[in-house]
RNA sequence: GCCGGCGUGGCGGAAUGGAAUACGCGGCGGUCUCAAAAACCGCUGCCCUCACGGGCUUGUGGGUUCGAGUCCCACCGCCGGCACCA
């Protein structure tokens, strides 16, 4: 009788977490004669606790990165934490406790959970980008952009949150209201620092270099918004400005230029709108209008983003005339002017021409206002209809019609003739629109990287010399709910002396969006220690770029942009040398509650990773999150579900301990099963290898089950298998094929059975194709595509052969009931015939 | 509204155009036990049939094909992104 030791995987957890990290399992080799892999996830903002959703994204990224290392790469996997931020700031208002202190207690406690995983972290280059080592480097990177004229200093509107008195970057606004806290956010102009990721906007439309998922791409694309077209300067008579920048009783001609994607309907403008906002309102308004046009732009100013951009069913179009008109200067034909909240300033050129017979908005509004609608563009053999009778704009491309010496010109052609007309006559020319717009980067907060910039009253902003780098924040500050970053009342901070002339001059108070850390820190992993620089070069060159990014899909139009824009400037500036960042982008999906709803707090349905570790163990909780479906689906957690990836721990602890003990027994001797259990074992090879490359862990633990299965029943029907030396072989190998999935207890059983090396440091094992075939092979027999018959036969069966048994076959023959052999389909690879009778 | 994705047993899900429902959960029956739990073994899509066996089934309707969960068209439902972008 044999006593079984018991499965506790608490015990065998810690254990080898501490030998792995004694023995330096897990830091990638600087130089090797192995291929390198670089397996990146996106690192965690330090709130004090991984949740469910990190271990999901870390299991599925460490299984694949410890697959990789055995299939004999030099694999880099590092970890670190983005700082910065927000929450940081709002805990200590709430707390009464520093920034400074928070963060970092909150690392100490997360790194523990990180370790608890016993994920392959290579700690060696961990990075916190709110210390100094690391944030010089942001600031010095900033300067770089400085000097590259694609960081700058403008007055520009910008959302403001009242709540977290911030502005935030339109990225950050969702559905008119702060991301954060859901206030409706208000628009308010300060002078803010950008980075000119618009110059950028076409190279960022190109995705040949990488393979992202086809909706990634596409986010990013409809994020660019790339717009083709023409602009058009229009023009109007507005009063000169006298010395005083009053206006006098003279006029002068000014141009407003205005942007559209369908110059091919310029003689069916029959009005113009502007921007509510637009710098030339005021000089267009004429008296008579002037306290109905104040009226509007006040509302408009009040109006939410969510109010303004809405449409709503019912939502009617409003604007108000200036009582102006301006001169389309391809007809010379005079059309009044309004304002209207439908037209943005902050997209074209805040100006529209309006053309209702052809835009759906325009139409609109020359429905509401009762204005003209010229019909100028017929799609080809359609009948003439008075446009009065029109329900709709007609947006379709065709022929231009009531357009002058432009008539009968057919709709491929319309667009291109009338921009070489304006080019020709020198009003206008092709243009390219984007959505995209510069990134804002400051904030008025005080827990981010301060921006090194100093303010001279003679000099202007100056850029702080990169030898007096960093711009050290202090560490201790007092919070006062001013709107200002707090930094303005740290006398020490804010004083400082011009790089100039030397004369008392102030520091910039605002700090950087925390998505310019996390726009470089992949960078800085490959050099982490780096005093002198950012990074090495060589360093750099040898490891970028990243091979497999896993990181969840929010980050598609915000992180993942702004680090391609990064990587493209960087190169451009010289300090390396390659395109893209992320080679290969995979997003995991997000882990429900088991009510299959979206964990919250407030749900009550949040399930706490160090709960579930201290039942179950790193191992199961790891692979029950890999099994419950695809990795990119998500789903909700089952605490029933997690029994069995528990029972299927347990019984690989039995079989392979059983074995073990009873190894001991009696001398090794082949047994007829033995050949069974090889091929089972190369067909679980072949399975298991195929969907971890495809990181489908669901199928790959699948596969490992039906391994177990196979091996049991074989030894409960020939009790003598396990002396097999075959069987010990198939039970090593599912302990290796186990390794990415659940790394310690196939790391225990398989020093228990003797081994030196670690599991992890194994090859992974190929199979013999030959060895993956049955003895024999069911071959399914259809009448008319259904099934009809089964036969078993030997695997190199000849098509012939097959024909023959199925005719002959009394299921086969009843199932045609007579009717004569019209065809003979037989599918070799697939051992299927089908009858068509 | 536009763009994208997804609809398969009681549940999570599997399936290079070739045996639909692998694997797991749950359920039912059994072994062990005084009993229960745990563990182990067997059965488990739906309908008809004592049974042998037969019919039906991948959101709905149509199509392509020897053969469709998979490809095409239309519709319904759910999820995600964008949303007056001129």
């Amino acid at each position: 009788m044999i006593t079984r030791s018991k499965y506790q995987p608490a015990e065998i957890e810690t254990k080898w977490q501490s030998r792995w990290a004694e023995e330096d399992l897990y830091s990638a080799r600087e130089h090797s004669d192995k291929p390198k892999f670089y397996n990146l996830v996106m690192l965690p903002y330090p709130s004090g606790d991984l949740h469910i959703g990190h271990w999901y994204n870390y299991s599925g990224a460490d299984t694949y990165g410890r697959f990789t290392r055995m299939r004999g790469y030099n694999v880099m996997q590092p970890i670190g934490f983005d700082a910065f931020g927000l929450p940081a700031e709002n805990a200590a208002i709430k707390r009464n406790i520093q920034p400074h202190t928070w963060t970092l207690e909150n690392i100490a406690n997360m790194r523990r959970q990180l370790a608890r995983m016993g994920a392959g972290w290579d700690w060696s280059r961990e990075i916190v980008s709110c210390l100094p080592d690391y944030y010089t480097w942001t600031q010095w990177l900033f300067l770089q952009f400085y000097k590259r004229g694609l960081a700058y200093r403008t007055k520009a509107p910008a959302n403001w949150c009242p709540t977290c008195n911030t502005t935030l970057a339109n990225e950050q606004v969702v559905n008119g209201a702060c991301e954060r806290c859901g206030t409706p956010v208000e628009r308010r102009e300060i002078d803010q620092w950008l980075l000119r990721i618009t110059a950028y906007a076409d190279e960022l439309l190109n995705f040949d270099e990488i393979e992202w998922p086809e909706k990634t791409r596409l986010m990013q694309t409809n994020w660019i918004g790339r717009s083709e077209g023409a602009e058009i300067r229009f023009t109007a008579q507005v009063p000169r400005l006298g010395k005083n920048g009053k206006p006098t009783t003279r006029t002068e001609t000014v141009e407003i230029p205005v942007f559209t994607t369908r110059p091919d309907t310029i003689y069916g403008v029959t009005f113009f709108v502007l921007a509510p906002e637009h710098p030339l309102v005021e000089r267009l308004t004429a008296p008579e209008q002037r306290a109905a046009v104040e009226a509007y732009v006040e509302q408009a100013r009040h109006e939410t983003e969510i109010e303004r951009l809405s449409t709503e069913e019912g939502r009617k179009k409003t604007g108000v005339p200036l009582g102006a008109s301006v001169t389309n200067p391809v007809t010379g034909e005079q059309v009044p002017v309004w304002i209207a909240d439908y037209v943005l300033m902050s997209y074209g050129h805040g100006a529209v021409m309006g053309v209702p017979a052809h835009d759906q908005r325009d139409f609109e509004f020359a429905r509401a206002f009762g204005l003209p609608v010229v019909e100028v563009i017929r799609p080809e053999g359609e009948e003439e209809t008075p446009t009065a009778t029109w329900e709709t704009a007609k947006t379709a491309h065709g022929v231009m019609v009531n357009s002058g010496p432009f008539d009968g010109t057919p709709a491929e052609d319309a667009i291109q003739r009338v921009i070489a007309w304006l080019e020709e006559h020198n009003l206008g020319q092709r243009a390219v629109t984007y959505r995209l717009r510069d990134w804002l980067i400051s904030r008025q907060r005080y827990w981010g990287c301060p921006i090194p910039i100093v303010y001279c009253p003679e000099h202007g902003a100056v850029p702080v010399p990169e030898d007096q780098l960093p711009v050290l924040l202090p560490d201790e500050v007092e919070f006062k709910p001013t709107g200002e970053s707090p930094l303005r009342y740290v006398p020490e901070f804010l004083n400082t002396t011009c790089p100039i002339c030397g004369k008392p001059a102030t520091r910039e108070v605002d700090t950087l969006d925390t998505f310019i850390c996390s726009s470089w820190y992949f960078l800085r992993y490959i050099d982490p220690q780096n005093a002198h620089a950012a990074w090495s070069r060589e360093k750099v060159d040898a490891w970028m770029p990243v091979d497999m990014y896993i990181g969840g899909a929010e980050h598609a139009t915000m992180h993942l942009l702004y680090a391609r824009f990064f990587i493209k400037a960087l190169r451009d500036m010289g300090l390396l040398d390659f395109n893209e960042p992320f080679k290969r982008l995979f997003h995991q999906g997000i882990v429900l509650g088991p009510d299959g709803q979206k964990m919250s707090k407030s749900r009550g349905n949040v399930i706490a990773p160090d709960d579930v570790v201290a039942r179950y163990g790193a191992d199961t909780v790891r692979a029950y999150l890999m099994f419950m479906g695809p990795f990119d689906q998500g789903g909700p957690w089952s605490s029933s579900s997690i029994e069995g990836v528990w029972r299927y721990m347990n019984r690989v602890w039995n079989l392979v301990t059983d074995a073990l003990a009873e190894r001991q027994v009696g001398p090794s001797a082949e047994v007829a099963a033995g050949a069974a259990a090889e091929r089972l074992q190369h067909k679980s090879i072949a399975r298991v290898t195929e969907s971890y490359a495809g990181l489908r862990f669901n199928t790959a633990l699948a596969a490992l089950m039906e391994y177990l299965n196979g091996l049991s029943k074989l030894k409960d029907d020939e009790p003598a298998l396990v002396r097999d030396p075959r069987y010990a072989a198939a039970l090593d190998t599912l302990l290796v094929l186990l390794a990415p999935l659940a790394p310690h207890i196939s790391e225990e059983l398989w020093h228990q059975a003797g081994h030196e090396q670690s599991v992890h440091s194994q090859p992974w094992p190929e199979f013999n194709p030959a060895l993956t075939v049955d003895e024999t092979v069911t071959v399914i027999v259809q009448v008319n595509g259904k099934l009809r018959e089964k036969l078993e036969l030997a695997p190199d069966v000849s098509e012939d052969e097959v024909r023959r048994l199925a005719l002959a076959s009394p299921k086969v023959q009843a199932a045609t009931g007579g009717r004569p052999l019209k065809k003979f389909i037989y599918v070799a690879d697939r051992y299927l015939a089908n009858i068509v009778a």
